[in-house]
DNA sequence: GCTATTAGTTTCCTCAAGGAAACTGGTTTC
DNA sequence: GAAACCAGTTTCCTTGAGGAAACTAATAGC
């Protein structure tokens, strides 16, 4: 019937050699986008941190020790590592009402992310510093 | 002369028993802020792990495989990244113009990093999945 | 001369991130 | 009953992140 099909077919696309590891790396790529998703912004690193670093602490607590954060900003990024499991919120019947956030065991899975971000952080301060 | 002075300062604030360790855990949730400084949004550590997954890459290569991303943004992100010294910028002296974009030596420090955070996302997908 | 490709830039737009300050509501202390 | 502390919420505002589409400029092939 029609015999140029099939040349053109062929010729049109390169096919990939190498398809199995390109879809891993696609994987990967995705991957890094969630964890972006769940991690950036200016505050959610840094409030996983003081918690990870300093222990448990109440919402004032937290308002003192992240620096430059207000109390809506703080209240809405608690909100979301909690939707996402990262952190738990515990009323305490003291006298003046106390909130605990403490770092789930999920949470926790997060510290090799935290120091292997840190300890760059830490060389990179140095070597933007050795430049200037 | 004014002998209340004294006690009243002593007993309005408490000091910080433990202050040199306080210190290091300033530093690190600072490093913690720096890192997101520069990675944070919703592009710079796709294009990053595009280019180190995938190898050097030209415009329309990353413009292709960086997903959904469009071309203002891939430019002032390139742009960033370059500022920053994690990728360079080559032009080459092709036909039509030709510029190859390619992780610094600085820039695959960050490896370890990405890897890490990776691994983390490729678990977090499954841990999501299985409670759905 | 028309179209295509590369590597962007420019313009105009929307929506979300983030911030300051005032306010709520309950409790304790003086 | 006034002041203070905790844990937020609400309101109003500004800035910046991000996006779609059109445009530039150079070159090559048809």
């Amino acid at each position: 019937m029609n015999d140029l099909l099939l040349p053109e077919n062929l010729t049109t696309k390169r096919l990939d050699i190498n398809e199995k590891s390109c879809q891993e790396q696609n994987r990967k790529i995705l991957a890094a986008r969630d964890v972006m998703e769940i991690l950036s912004g200016k505050w959610k690193i840094q409030i996983l941190a003081v918690l990870m670093y300093k222990g448990n602490m109440r919402f004032m607590d937290l308002l003192r020790n992240v620096h430059g954060i207000g109390a809506k900003m703080l209240s809405k990024e608690l909100h979301d590592l909690e939707i996402n499991q990262l952190l738990t919120r515990t009323v305490l019947p003291t006298k003046p009402i106390t909130v605990d956030y403490a770092i789930t065991p999920y949470g926790k899975t997060l510290r090799p992310v935290i120091n292997t971000l840190v300890s760059w952080g830490l060389t990179h301060r140095k070597t933007i510093m050795q430049q200037d």
